[in-house]
DNA sequence: CTTCCACAGGAACCAGCGGACC
DNA sequence: GGTCCGCTGGTTCCTGTGGAAG
């Protein structure tokens, strides 16, 4: 779907141009008339009176301080340290809520735990794996290969195979791998723990090399899905992180809009703001610099030169919005189906149940031509739907009339309703 | 107290695909 | 070129279930 859309835009750009060269006299009038495609640009070169360096924002940048993680930071490195005399050392479990800088401290930590192996010359191997990016036992498996050098192909092979390549490359080599699963709650859910399984019993195997697992998620009750000796095994060590409060999202930020932006472009009230905004949202420190660099970008974009606390109101109106279009455009066809069903079912009345959603569902795929997918499909569907914030589905009890969910739309009726519309299923 | 609705959601299985191996 | 592999996105079949109605 992003595929689609990123083709729309380039196909209407030579449009764009041709109009430019067509229209009578754009020649004469070429030093005179300047397009807005200049004027973006200018404004753009000239205008960059707000930011600094925009990427110190990003969420993968990972800075050389972490306010408020010291102690953290301090615990890993002292859990981990004993790599770098060629002892294994303890796995660990990391838990905490999305951008309580668990990814943050376990990177910063582990970079610098391989430069200092490197300077000393330890056998030190790390390899960090996002499991939702990563997506399959198979890919992580691949991954944990080429972190030592083997190259293995991207589909085809048996995962034991695999296993056995990977296994191969560490047995008589006196290494100490470090393994990182960020997200590893993703993986467990979706293939079980299998992997996880198979990865904390290999160290009697390897004859010389250690792996030692760092496991992060944000899934608090993620354990129970685990088998007891997995768990037991993989949470030698257990750090919680806690996430953040209003105040250390203040500093936090300051800490990033001082390499960011340039002297006197933020104000102590949009820092405030863009704290105290994520700190309701269970603190979370990925969506205050996600507020504050949208809303330091629409202020550029607005010619301003310093983000007031209007640009944080706008941003966190963009931010959503372009979160719903994101989810829907890349929805595949009968999810949207069912969207649109959902959409049409809640004209009148708040919300539908899963029958009435099927039949309206029906009756769109035979408007259209298609043949439905069974109910049973639907309802995963919609569960997905669910997960994703788009539909809210609870699951309801009445009686005599059945066990059903009562369905609604999670976000703004006019969204869905324009996206769908460009879509061309309205 | 029993019945029974209208599904939820687990388990097993399948087809088609891209790709590696021999 | 046949065989095997994993992944995706489905289907079919099935058991489970909370509480209003009778």
């Amino acid at each position: 779907m992003f595929k689609n859309q990123g083709t729309m835009d380039v196909s209407v750009l030579p449009q764009v141009l041709q109009w430019k060269q067509g229209g009578a006299g754009v020649e004469d009038l070429e030093p005179e008339v300047r397009s807005p495609v200049d004027e973006v640009f200018d404004q753009f070169l000239k205008g960059n009176t707000i930011f600094k360096n925009r990427d110190v924002l990003r969420h993968d940048y990972v800075p050389e301080k972490l306010p408020h993680r010291e102690e953290e930071i301090r615990t890993l490195a002292s859990i981990l340290a004993p790599a770098l005399k060629g002892q294994k050392c303890s796995n660990v479990f990391i838990y905490g809520k999305t951008g309580t800088g668990k990814t943050a401290v376990a990177r910063y930590v582990l970079d610098k735990l391989t430069a200092k192996a490197r300077q000393i010359g330890a056998p030190v191997v790390a390899c960090y794996i996002n499991c939702r990016m990563a997506g399959t036992e198979y890919r992580i498996l691949a991954s944990l290969c080429e972190a030592l050098g083997v190259k293995v192909p991207f589909t085809g092979l048996a995962k034991a195979e695999v296993l056995e390549r990977f296994k191969k490359a560490l047995i008589g080599r006196e290494f100490v791998f470090i393994i990182m699963l960020d997200e590893v709650d993703v993986l467990v859910k979706a293939h079980g723990d299998a992997l996880l399984y198979e990865l904390t019993r290999l160290n009697p195997e390897l004859k010389g090399s250690k792996i030692c697992l760092i496991g992060i998620s944000n899934d608090l009750t993620f354990k129970e899905h685990l088998d007891p000796r997995v768990l037991s095994s993989l949470s030698e060590e257990e750090m919680v992180f806690k996430p953040y409060n209003a105040s250390q999202l203040r500093d936090i930020l300051w800490d990033r809009a001082r390499e960011a932006f340039v002297d006197g472009a933020v104000s102590e009230a949009v820092i405030g703001l863009c704290a105290a905004l994520s700190a309701q949202e269970h603190g979370d420190a990925r969506r205050a610099l996600d507020l504050l660099r949208v809303a330091g970008e629409i202020a550029e974009r607005e010619g301003a030169r310093k983000v007031e606390v209007e640009h944080v109101r706008k941003a966190v109106k963009c931010i959503e919005y372009d979160r719903i279009v994101e989810a829907i455009r890349s929805l595949p066809l009968h999810a949207k189906l069912i969207l649109l069903a959902v959409y049409e079912k809640t004209k009148k009345v708040s919300s539908v149940i899963t029958g009435e959603i099927y039949a309206a569902y029906s009756a769109i795929c035979s408007r259209m031509g298609l043949t439905p997918l069974t109910q049973r499909r639907i309802s995963s569907i919609i569960n997905e739907l669910d997960m994703m914030g788009l539909l809210n589905a609870q699951l309801v009890n009445m009686g005599r009339y059945g066990r059903t969910k009562k369905i609604r739309l999670a976000v703004q009726r006019s969204i869905v309703r324009e996206i769908l519309t460009q879509e061309g299923l309205t």
